[in-house]
DNA sequence: GTAATGACCTTGG
DNA sequence: ACCAAGGCCATTA
């Protein structure tokens, strides 16, 4: 079981070491755990992880098109926006400006 | 134990 | 280039 539950801790992991003002997607974090093709599991996991200690910043991770897809999961559906506003990222329409800009790519940054 | 769902991604038409 | 459908993984009912 405790395998089972270092994909989660995994996950908290790499959000947690999500540089402030930079955003990820659920894909690289999986294939960063070297699964590519659970990409869903990381958005699950997210949910898991919503109301945990401490808050992850689950508002730093969006899918791959850069839109804010989990916002609806969070306190409110506003709340998303508003913490990657004090992270000085730019949303418009639910979406990222500057996605690829901002991407943190944890394959590459943390290079495994 | 089987079926359905989900904060996704990839590929086909 | 745009729209639609399928697939993969884990959890919950």
């Amino acid at each position: 079981m405790a395998v089972d539950k270092d994909f989660f801790d995994q996950v908290y992991q790499v959000v947690r070491l999500i540089p402030k003002g930079r955003v990820t997607s659920y894909g690289a974090i999986a294939k960063y755990l070297g699964t590519p093709k659970s990409s869903r599991v990381v958005g699950y996991a997210m949910n898991a992880a919503h109301g945990k200690t401490p808050k992850l910043p689950a508002h730093r991770v969006v899918n791959r098109n850069g839109m804010l897809t989990g916002k609806n999961h969070f306190e409110t559906p506003t709340k998303m926006q508003e913490l990657l506003a004090k992270e000085y990222i730019e949303v418009k329409n639910d979406t990222i400006i500057n996605f690829h800009k901002l991407f943190w790519d944890p394959t590459v940054e943390l290079e495994i």
